[in-house]
DNA sequence: GTCTATACAGGGATAGAC
DNA sequence: GTCTATCCCTGTATAGAC
């Protein structure tokens, strides 16, 4: 009752969230160690495990917090207040870092995420959620709500994909290839 | 010289790049272990090391291995004796174990693979072959090269994305929404 | 809340006999 | 070529002091 809104310790449990986070975008939860998140948090042994009874309740945490941060920086762009064409496009050709991959698709890979429920919950939550987002965009375009859920599907693939492409050749581009492409058939060439 | 084609020392060599394949694809390349490759192939410890130096020898014996064979089965359906139109339509339709993702796609996902260059190349040969083959395909459909180009990623990007929306729902059908989605806007809707 | 010390299983590999 | 025994390191914690 007399703690300001932040405590100290929350001040530790938010740089052990954060630094999880960064290393599992960087190499998955799996491979990812308590040791180098004490080492990117500059967190002691001791802290992570007074805030975190387990490796697996720290990722469920990072997990959750990545999925929200996602989602709402797609949301804000699939709301902006413009014609549903153009915030169509701006998804689409959003500024995205190919070769570093997308920090939630890349977790449908990861063992230790995929054999847990708690753990692929915002992931699936999130993906549930874009989609959604995708296809009342895309029905506001004039197209029919059922072929509009099928092309979100496809809009929402297509990125995930482009990643997976990019990485895959060390290319950057190869992911604006693939929405550019995409965008041509959407926009009827 | 007296030996037949495959020697006895073969046999176990090749189940070990076998039982390698499935463990990689069920769960990473980081994520298995040499003991569960021992207990998978039914081959002793002694042996393993026999035949591969490190567990970094066997990985790209069985990337390799896994990116040739797919690559096979991909161009058996674009090269098939049938109009362009209805080769690119079977390779959107192909059956795939969408919750199990892609073999070669998730390895991009892969710690270990994505740090090692000769791990790497075999996957960057597979997309590559396959958006050329692709492009061909499309090409032959009528659309200028440049643009085939273009769209052959889109096309492969496509799939890759649907793996990763099947599995991040637990839905297998979201693959076949992602590619139909796209199949439509292909054949002009 | 944070620290240091300790524990112990499992990963990845070597040694040397058969 | 294959086997068993052994090795050291790291991942993942627990214990108990401060």
């Amino acid at each position: 009752m007399t703690q300001t809104g932040i405590s100290r310790g929350q001040a530790a449990r938010e740089r052990l969230i954060t630094a999880a986070q960064e290393l599992f975008w960087e190499n998955g939860v799996a491979a990812t160690t308590p040791r180098q998140v004490l080492a990117r948090s500059g967190v002691g042994h001791g802290s992570l495990y007074h805030h975190f009874p387990t490796k697996r309740a720290l990722a469920i945490a990072a997990i959750q917090r990545t999925s929200e941060q996602a989602l709402a920086r797609a949301l804000a762009v699939l709301n902006q207040d413009r014609p549903a064409r153009e915030r169509l496009r701006a998804f689409l050709t959003r500024q995205r870092d190919a070769l570093a991959g997308c920090r939630i698709g890349r977790l449908t890979a990861d063992p230790d995420v995929m054999a847990d429920a708690e753990m692929r919950e915002p992931i699936r939550r999130y993906f549930t959620a874009l989609v959604e987002a995708l296809a009342t965009v895309i029905a506001e375009t004039g197209v029919p709500l059922t072929t509009a859920t099928a092309r979100a599907t496809t809009v929402a693939a297509v990125v995930q994909g482009g990643y997976v492409l990019a990485r895959a050749g060390g290319d950057a581009h190869a992911l604006e290839r693939a929405t550019s492409g995409l965008m041509d058939l959407l926009e009827g060439d």
